[in-house]
DNA sequence: CCACAATGGAACTCTCACGCTCCACAATTG
DNA sequence: CAATTGTGGAGCGTGAGAGTTCCATTGTGG
């Protein structure tokens, strides 16, 4: 009956991309949770849980890469080489928003990001953070790494804040996208 | 020979403080550091640690009162009502990076800061922004609360790209307060 | 429809951080 | 310079969470 024993059947993709997504929102809000609430948040076992990931560690690798790649699926899609700069820059700042809780789990823990090999090494936002200095679009005496790191800053915190309700998750982007193109000052 | 009992000795109130302050930087960079390693970084025997705090939470009220303490003392020193708003607003950025440490543990987290009975109902920084907003000096289009926060988000990431050496301490409250005032658009 | 993959409860061991105690030694303070 | 306070190493019991196994039950999918 088995065709082919290295694919994963269709139950075992929705188990395990359940326990990632449960993994990930869990381990935003708690680093230290433990598997059982983990397994419990996805609607599974603990034994199931240990079936998929074997140790804490795999779990912590494997919901790090997912993450990783969710973020980036969701960057390719807002199409940052399409229109202009600073149009391109709103489309980042939603496509980010949009990731929500990927997001808040990998930039919450500063160990995740250090330790994974996923991380891209082309950066198209970046890209498009030194595309916008070279074109005098974006500030030029604080470093391309600063300006990304803001926005980093900025999208967490706007993503936390409606996770607490302080912010409506409609208005999050645009709030974050004003402040972080023309700073609180008032105009 | 003992005067008053209540009062700490120069010797415990020395030992208290290195194990406060050594807590909030271990546990700013590694928020599960088991005793020993704090106690290791205070210079300090875990003996000691526990004479001092009984069990890890005492520790980390402690240490979380502390750092909000200190916080708070580096926000006096920076005389909010002293002076244009602007110019407060630059002397807050620069006492909140001097916390350093203190300031990547609180906000560091989450939990630890929605725990303590010990944070200021009346927040100096907070009248501040309300302040300007109604001078118009700071956007009134976002509200007060989110301008904190985004002053929050931008000192807490300066202080660790400069932990991480990817900015000069120097050169950080600068960098924050130009990001903070005027965003990322080139001017 | 039925074989087999997938699940999850129960129960076990193991590890490790924690909390605690005792006692010899060092530092302080008057 | 003593009397007393403060320190820290060694070592032990405890408990929570991690990792494992077994087996009865469920439910997918050909």
């Amino acid at each position: 009956m088995v065709i082919n024993p290295l694919a994963e059947t269709r139950a075992r993709a929705r188990t395990r991309s359940a326990i990632l997504r449960s993994a990930a929102s869990v381990l935003a809000r708690n680093r230290t949770a433990t598997l059982p609430e983990i397994a419990d948040a996805a609607g599974v076992g603990r034994t199931t849980l240990h079936r998929y990931f074997p140790d804490r560690e795999s779990l912590l690798r494997a919901t790090t890469d997912n993450s990783v790649q969710a973020l980036q699926q969701s960057l390719v899609d807002a199409d940052v080489h399409q229109g202009s700069t600073a149009d391109a820059m709103r489309r980042v700042v939603g496509a980010m928003v949009a990731a929500g809780d990927h997001l808040l789990f990998l930039f919450g823990d500063p160990a995740a990001l250090a330790t994974t090999t996923s991380w891209p090494t082309e950066d198209p936002v970046y890209e498009l953070i030194e595309r916008g200095q070279a074109e005098g679009v974006f500030d030029t005496e604080v470093s391309a790494r600063w300006i990304q790191h803001s926005l980093w800053a900025l999208v967490y915190r706007g993503c936390e804040d409606a996770d607490r309700g302080e912010l409506p998750l409609h208005g999050v982007a645009a709030t974050v996208i004003r402040t972080l193109e023309t700073g609180i000052r008032a105009r």
